[in-house]
RNA sequence: CGGGGUGUAGCACAGGGGUAGUGCGCUCGGUUCGGGACCGAGAGGUCGUAGGUUCAAAUCCUAUCACCCCGACCA
C-alpha cells in the first residue's frame, strides 16, 4: 500500500488531552480517529493491526474447538428481561423502541441472546458440549470514556460461552479457554499475567482476568514475591496482629465538626492523620444494618465484608436507614454506643485514641479506643489492601501494579441457561440445565496495550505478529527517478512474494520520512537512496532495535530467501 | 447525575466592547535536499448555537449544545 492511501493525517499537532501514552500514539501515528466522547474509528493501520489480531483469536479459538457465530447487535429486550438482568443493567444499557412499540437492548454482552439460542436448539446431551463464539461490537454508555481506545463507549470484543452437561465438562472448557487466551496474548507480543478476579455482576462461581501492566489502566492487581497475585477488588491479606497500644488515658470526648463530614475535611481542619481515625461505615446486610469499621485511610471492600458477614446481599445503607441506624444524619457515625452489630477491621486493633462520629449532627468523638469504649462482634479483613501488606500466604509484602484487563474468563454455572431455559434431556431422560461458562477478550485494548508494551520515545514498535505492515520503504529523494525505479522494483517483488508493505512514496525531505516510518513503528525499513544505490546497496532498519545494515539491491530482488530474512 | 474548565482557520493555541491574530499544515515561486530546511507571495474563519444588553459583541449577560477534567453519597 502507498503512503498516500493510509489516511495518516498531518502528525505534528496532537491535543494535549491525549494522555495515556497508547492514545497519543494511535492518535499521531493515524490508527484511529477521534469523533465523539468515548467513539473512534479506525484508519487503515489500525484498522489492519485489529485484522491481524482478530487472525490470532480465531486461529486460537478454532484450535480450541470453538465454533464462530455472529448475533446481532440489537436484542429484543424481552429476552433480557427473561435473565432479570435487564433492570439492573443501568448506566450500560442502551435500549430504545422502535415504531410499533417492539423494545430493543443495543447489546452490551451476548449471554442472554446466547443461551436463547443454544436453548432452543438443544435437546438432548448428545448436542452437548458446546462452545460458540464471535467477534463483533458491543455498546455500552459508559458514564466516563478514558484514556482512548482502553474504555469507549463502543469497542470490539471477542465473546465465547460454553455449554456443558456437568461441573467436569465446564472444567475442561475453562482450561481450553484459558489455554487458548495464553496462547492469543503470547502471540500478539504481550507481557501479561492471570489474576484471580471478581466474579462481580456476573455472578458464578469462579474467574481470572488475563492483566497487563500498564501505567494508564484502570485496575490494580496485588502481588507478592511468594507468588501470590489476585486483582485487588479480591485480594487478601495476612493479619498483621496488631496490639492496641496503651490509650492516654482520657475518656471519649465530643467536639463540634460543624458541617464536616468527610474524613478528608477533618483531617484538614484539624491536623489528624487519617490513619487515627475510625471510618464508620453503615451496610444493609440482608435487610438489616450493621456497621463496618476501617481506618480513616482505607477503603472497604464490599465483597470481603460480605464474606466475614456470611451475607447474602449487602449494600450501602440511604440516608434514612442511616439516621435510623445511628440517630445522625449521613457523616457522623460511629462503633461507640451503637446498637447495631459492629465489624472492625484488623487495623483498628492497632489505634488508641481515635477519632470517629459521634452518632449526632455535627458531633465527633476523640479518644475512642477499641476494647474500652466499644467491642466489635467481629474482627476481620474488610479493606482492600494496600501496598505493603502482608502477603496472605505469609511470604513477603504485597505489591500493587497499575494493570488493564484485555481479557477475562468466568465460571457461570446454571445462572442464565436456568432463567432464559437452556435444557436437554440426559442419559436418563430427565431435563436439566445446562451448565454454563463465558469468555471475553477486548479486541481493541489489545492494541492499546501492545502500543503501552512496545514504544519509545520515536513511536511505535509494533511486534511482528500483528503489525499492520512487516516492511515499509522509503525512499530517500523520491524525485530522482533512480531512486524511485530502484524502489518500484522492490515494491513489485515484495508484493509478489506475497509480504505486506507500505511505500512511503512521497517527495518528502529524508529526515520527515525516517521520522514518520519510526512514529508508525513498521518492524523493518527498506531506506532506498542515491548514496548506498550508487554501490548497487539498499539499506535495512530494524525498528525495535536501530541496528541498520546493508543489503545488496540485485540479492533483494533476485533472490527470496533474502527477502524472507 | 454533581462540580470545574474549554469552544476562535485543517490542527494546536493567543486575543477579551471599535479593521480577525500567531505557529504548524495547505497553494504558488525560488534556494535547499541521508534525521522534522529557508526566503518570498498567497488561499482559508458569519469566533459552538440561540437570544439579550449596547451606537457598536468574538469579547458583557442568559440559555443551550459539544468536548475535557474531577467526583458520585470514602461517613
Amino acid at each position: 500500500m502507498r503512503w498516500t492511501q493510509t489516511l495518516i493525517p498531518s502528525l505534528r499537532n496532537v491535543p494535549k488531552d491525549a494522555e495515556a501514552v497508547s492514545h497519543q500514539l494511535a492518535l499521531r501515528a493515524g490508527l484511529i480517529r477521534q469523533l465523539s466522547s468515548g467513539v473512534y474509528s479506525y484508519l487503515p493501520l489500525g484498522f489492519r493491526a485489529l485484522l491481524k489480531i482478530i487472525g490470532i483469536i480465531r486461529e486460537e479459538m478454532n484450535r480450541a474447538g470453538a465454533s464462530e457465530i455472529l448475533m446481532p447487535a440489537l436484542h429484543p429486550a424481552e429476552i433480557w428481561k427473561k435473565s432479570g438482568r435487564y433492570e439492573t443493567l443501568g448506566d450500560d444499557k442502551l435500549a430504545f423502541k422502535n415504531r410499533a412499540g417492539h423494545e430493543f437492548v443495543l447489546g452490551p454482552t451476548h449471554e442472554e441472546v446466547v443461551t436463547d439460542l443454544v436453548g432452543t436448539n438443544i435437546k438432548s446431551f448428545r448436542d452437548l458440549p458446546l462452545t460458540l463464539y464471535q467477534i463483533q461490537n458491543k455498546f455500552r454508555d459508559e458514564a466516563r470514556p478514558r484514556f482512548g481506545v482502553i474504555r469507549t463507549k463502543e469497542f470490539i470484543m471477542k465473546d465465547a460461552y460454553s455449554f456443558d452437561t456437568g461441573e467436569k465438562g465446564l472444567d475442561v472448557n475453562y482450561r481450553k479457554m484459558y489455554e487458548a487466551y495464553y496462547r492469543i496474548f503470547t502471540r500478539c507480543g504481550l507481557n501479561f499475567q492471570v489474576v484471580n478476579a471478581d466474579t462481580g455482576m456476573m455472578g458464578g462461581k469462579m474467574s481470572q482476568e488475563f492483566m497487563v501492566i500498564c501505567p494508564y489502566g484502570e485496575d490494580r492487581v496485588a502481588s507478592s514475591e511468594g507468588g501470590y497475585l489476585a486483582s485487588q477488588d479480591i485480594a487478601e491479606r495476612a493479619n498483621p496482629g496488631l496490639k492496641t497500644p496503651a490509650p492516654s488515658g482520657a475518656a471519649p470526648e465530643v467536639f463540634d465538626t460543624p458541617n464536616l463530614r468527610t474524613i478528608d475535611e477533618i483531617t484538614r481542619k484539624f491536623k489528624i492523620k487519617a490513619s487515627q481515625m475510625i471510618k464508620t461505615l453503615i451496610y444493609m446486610a440482608d435487610g438489616k444494618a450493621i456497621a463496618a469499621l476501617v481506618t480513616g485511610d482505607s477503603e472497604a471492600n464490599e465483597s470481603k465484608l460480605r464474606k466475614l458477614l456470611g451475607a447474602k446481599e449487602l449494600r450501602q445503607a440511604d440516608g434514612e436507614e442511616i439516621r435510623e441506624a445511628t440517630g445522625a444524619p449521613v457523616g457522623f457515625a460511629g462503633p461507640v454506643g451503637l446498637k447495631i452489630p459492629v465489624y472492625a477491621d484488623w487495623d483498628i486493633l492497632g489505634i488508641a485514641d481515635a477519632v470517629t462520629g459521634a452518632n449526632e449532627k455535627d458531633k465527633h468523638l476523640k479518644h475512642v479506643t477499641i476494647g474500652r469504649d466499644f467491642t466489635p462482634t467481629a474482627t476481620g479483613d474488610i479493606r482492600f489492601v494496600k501496598d505493603g501488606d502482608l502477603s496472605p500466604d505469609g511470604k513477603g509484602a504485597l505489591k500493587l501494579t497499575t494493570s488493564m484487563e484485555i481479557g477475562h474468563i468466568f465460571k457461570l454455572g446454571t445462572r442464565y441457561t436456568e432463567s432464559i431455559g437452556a435444557y436437554f434431556l440426559d442419559e436418563k431422560g430427565e431435563r436439566k440445565s445446562a451448565i454454563m461458562g463465558c469468555y471475553g477478550i477486548g479486541v481493541n485494548r489489545i492494541l492499546a496495550a501492545t502500543i503501552e508494551q512496545h514504544h519509545d520515545a520515536k513511536g511505535i514498535q509494533w511486534p511482528a505478529a500483528i503489525a499492520p505492515f512487516a516492511v515499509e520503504i522509503i525512499t530517500v529523494n523520491h524525485a530522482e527517478p533512480k531512486v524511485r525505479e530502484a524502489a518500484e522494483k522492490i515494491y513489485a517483488e515484495l508484493i509478489a512474494a506475497g509480504i505486506e508493505v507500505l511505500f512511503d512514496d512521497r517527495d518528502e525531505r529524508a529526515g520527515v520520512k525516517f521520522n514518520d516510518a519510526d512514529l508508525v513503528g513498521i518492524p523493518k525499513q527498506i531506506v532506498v537512496g542515491e548514496r548506498n544505490l550508487a554501490q548497487g546497496n539498499v539499506e535495512i532498519k530494524d525498528r525495535k532495535t536501530g541496528i541498520t545494515q546493508a543489503v545488496s539491491l540485485d540479492a533483494l530482488l533476485k533472490d527470496r530467501s533474502v527477502l524472507n530474512s
